[in-house]
DNA sequence: TTGTATGCGTTATCAG
DNA sequence: CTGATAACGCATACAA
């Protein structure tokens, strides 16, 4: 069933058909009528490569991220296919794991299947920001298609970022927890990556303003895992600490679990943060205080400029930032 | 750059370089040496959409989820992308809610697209179980793509269902509590999808085996939200029970929250087992016991039966099970 | 308002 | 082994 039976059937050429199945204005409101119960009737539905190879779009977006059952990612893809699927795009899911052979292969992977434009979520695409050649695969990339990173910062021609303010958050978390008193206070990642320093810098820049030591040994870094990090912390036999900064709410519960086995009162005894205000937070027992980064405003704002992108009409600033909160519950005094 | 640019460069005839580009045996050493030179330097890749239309397929297939963001999908997902992608195959992700009409929609949606095949994720899809009507859209699609459905049951020309055995699993749940002494048994959720149904009819003909009665008031219906969960329990004055089997995670969390209000001991006032289990499990105090569906499992089954069905070689079975496992921690004594 | 003719970039058939 | 050409189904510029 393609465009040439509803034509014949409907006793016009190809044009007007195309014309009514596009709404166009010009065409009488009877052939409209008849042509659209025709195209009712044997329910046609036009052949999207077709329509592709003429247009060069097939209004589809492709979405990498290199790990879906998180659960930051999967909140993130499920505000950017709300958003894309309201405007009528589609999305091409992509999950590539974390190292740079697959992150490549996937990018190209993903322009081959001629999308408009190319989301990455997470600042793992960012590279840990030694060295400029890290990224370049990025801005090859943009000079296919438009990129947009959520939450990396990476510059090129064609190439777009929006960040959620972690080190203003890290900031404040740590002024938080030194107003509290805390003097000893560890910070917990998994991550080398761009949000991750990000974090750190946040964290040690608040310690400095206070006048506190930045202790090397008072930064651990553990696979993002519960157990994990409980038993890194146990392990921790000669550090003192009396409070933990977590750069994911999964090591955070990590710390919690720590500060249970050693029968430690939270938050009188350790008082503990951490990050993305996930569902774990109030799982845990007790409930974990959090740092929220706000991603459905970050992937409204990616959506919103990447229409205005492909729309082409306005310009469109390269980075925009995005405030985090912090979602306050047991494991904090704050 | 399309495939006369290269041809004109390489003096030779557009058939040869799709030739070389789909590496026929038949082209001289000579020539495709010439030829993949100049693809290679020219960094050319075929135009998708001419491709899609000549061959009528791009390689892709629809995965449809009612909600990204639950862990269980987000898992499946996951998996799905890893096996098809691995295969070759690229995935359009659709996130539908749960209402019939945005089902309907996207699913169609999702045909439009040009894809190879739909999966669909999750037992919302299925119905429930009410009228045969309900899951007509699937078997109109069906007749358009093949259709997979994960976790449903849905009978169709060319609709095929991979379930898993949540009927055996929540029995044996339920008969370990049995076992274990538990006399009334709240069973808690929060749909009736077709899963749900199978957990309920799993959970009553347990205890009808064992000669206990079935009681209606022992069957609660809740919102999946940990405090919804703990205060719908929290509320049931008149109600007395022992032990709560929820059919999903975050109802169980919801009942440990209600056992730590109640001050009650766990395991031993009151057992708790979740299902899913996800990552909620461990961050729970105390770690819940829950059912492992086998979502990995499922999901190769899936991939590899959906791609007996686009091979066409074969004969698929419409239907297949995988087994549950119980993934016991701290919340019983089994 | 409607129809004709062309281009989009492949793949595949068939002839050489 | 290679090349010319049809076919894929649609949108659209241009002609009527």
């Amino acid at each position: 069933m393609n465009i040439y039976d509803i034509a014949e059937e409907a006793g016009v050429s190809i044009a007007t058909v195309s014309r009514v199945m596009n709404n166009s204005p010009k065409v009488s409101e009877k052939t409209k009528q008849k042509v659209k119960e025709i195209i009712e009737r044997s329910d046609y539905t036009p052949n999207i490569f077709a329509q592709g190879l003429g247009l060069n779009t097939m209004h589809t977006i492709g979405v990498l991220v290199p790990r879906i059952s998180d659960a930051y990612m999967s909140s993130a893809v499920a505000f950017l296919e709300d958003n894309l699927h309201e405007k009528g795009y589609g999305c091409i899911l992509g999950c590539s794991g974390f190292s740079r052979a697959e992150k490549e292969a996937h990018v190209s992977m993903m322009l081959s299947k001629g999308i408009d434009a190319l989301i990455l979520v997470g600042s793992t695409y960012a590279g840990t920001g030694a060295s400029e050649e890290e990224t370049d695969y990025i801005r090859k990339a943009a000079s296919k298609s438009p990129v947009f990173i959520i939450n990396g910062l990476v510059s090129g021609e064609n190439v777009y970022c929006t960040l959620s303010n972690d080190y203003q958050a890290s900031y404040d978390v740590t002024a938080r927890l030194i107003g509290n008193g805390r003097r000893k206070i560890l910070f917990l990642t998994d991550s080398h990556s761009y949000s991750a320093n990000q974090k750190r810098k946040g964290y040690e820049d608040a310690l400095s303003h206070a006048r506190l030591p930045v202790d090397p040994a008072l930064q651990l870094f553990v696979k993002n895992d519960i157990y994990k990090a409980r038993d890194l912390l146990l392990s921790q036999n000669g550090l003192s600490f009396d409070s933990v900064f977590a750069t994911d709410d999964g090591l955070a519960v990590g710390a919690v679990k720590y500060a249970g086995e050693k029968r430690l009162q939270i938050p009188n005894d350790i008082e503990i943060v951490g990050y993305n205000n996930s569902s774990l937070c109030i799982c845990s027992n007790p409930e974990l205080t959090s740092v929220d980064n706000n991603i459905s405003d970050v992937c409204c704002d990616t959506v919103k400029r990447l229409l205005k992108v492909l729309d082409g009409q306005e310009a469109v600033s390269a980075q925009n930032v995005v405030n985090c909160s912090i979602a306050h519950r047991e494991t904090t005094s704050f």
